[in-house]
DNA sequence: ACCTGAACACCGTTCAAGT
DNA sequence: ACCTGAACACCGTTCAAGT
């Protein structure tokens, strides 16, 4: 015996268990350490601190996001973008607690390094200037990471999230309520209001975006 | 004596101060009692939990923003929305522990709701539908957070932030030490990718958003 | 109505010690 | 190298009690 039952990478998996399972809340050191039957310090020969686990976890997950999607023929470039962001949102709302430890940190780990790199080539191939060819990508990295963190903050970041109908139906229960007299236009609006939530709304205002960075 | 000293708004407000002056990990239910000289507990009396207590503090600095700006002429309808966005930016740089707790609850306070109807009516000024207008709002709210979000994650959420300058500067230098051969257009775009926690790209990117909105 | 005292069930982290 | 035991300085929150 004596050998070591995991790793660094068990460590990191069991910290994403236990963010989909009970939310970010349940996420901490110590509940790690317990589901991995051993000390709460013990924690600490894997990872340098709290922070770093956060990072960690949210690396593991960003890097599930399908980058191969950025690749393809240069007249393809939109597709590949508008694809990529759909995959970074779709693995991102199977495991909604990591969105915000992904906003709450630096994103300048390997992973995010890779996808800009990726992005920077999609709008290269657009015919883009590397000036502005950065320039969007930035903008679409804000618009699919801002998405999600709205989204998910109406939730309670466990992971499966509510079916995306029902999470619109909510919101529009919500918006039923508040009698909205002093509001014409959100209560006019509200209806769509309720959809904020969902990839209809992501994928408009990805492709608003993208018709704003290639128009001539 | 036995009258008290403070109301809900004097906690709030004390809440807002230790925020800005230690960062997010300052901030407690703890801290705030004792800023005020009172007992943890005593705190319950003026909100009704910690999220309250967050959820109170980022009302009051949203409430910052001028709502004005969005109101206007019809025809000034992008200025209206531009200068809107800029000011909830400004605010936020202001107050940046904030951030994160706006984007950890849903925006559906009072203030968050007015700012959904001046930006429908500017939308609608713009001659935009219901429809559309509606997706248009939603889209300008998710690139201003967004981009809050990602250039506050950098720092340490303290206020007076470090000029925008220098944490341009402090993105150069890091970029420059990564040795980025395997991926070309990172390197080349470096110095542009430094600037992402900027104005400048604040503004660009909801020019091209704004672009593909009104886009014929 | 508003506050205190006391307690509970948690945190992250450090350090010395054991194997 | 990896883990434990013990401790420190924190959390949010509840409840009974006092004024």
């Amino acid at each position: 015996m004596s050998r070591r039952q995991f790793d660094r990478q068990h460590v990191v998996d069991t910290a994403l268990a236990i963010l989909d399972d009970g939310g970010p809340d349940a996420l901490s050191v110590r509940a790690v350490a317990t589901a991995l039957d051993v000390r709460p310090n013990a924690i600490y020969t894997y990872v340098e601190d709290r922070a770093a686990l956060d990072g960690a976890v949210a690396e593991r997950v960003l890097a599930m996001a399908d980058l191969s999607l950025l690749t393809g023929p240069p007249s393809q470039w939109r597709r590949r973008v508008e694809r990529f962001a759909l995959s970074v949102r779709e693995v991102l709302l199977l495991h909604p607690g990591v969105v915000s430890l992904l906003m709450s940190a630096p994103l300048n780990g390997p992973v995010a390094l890779s996808i800009g790199e990726g992005l920077l080539d999609a709008f290269a191939d657009a015919g883009l200037s590397p000036r502005d060819g950065a320039r969007a990508s930035y903008a679409v990295m804000v618009h699919t990471l801002g998405s999600l963190a709205l989204d998910v903050a109406e939730t309670d970041g466990r992971a499966p999230l509510d079916p995306e109908e029902d999470r619109v139906a909510a919101r529009a229960a919500a918006f039923a309520q508040a009698a909205a007299s002093a509001m014409p236009r959100t209560a006019a609006a509200a209806p769509i209001m309720a959809t904020w939530v969902g990839e209809t709304q992501f994928r408009w205002g990805l492709a608003r975006l993208l018709d704003g960075i290639v128009r001539p």
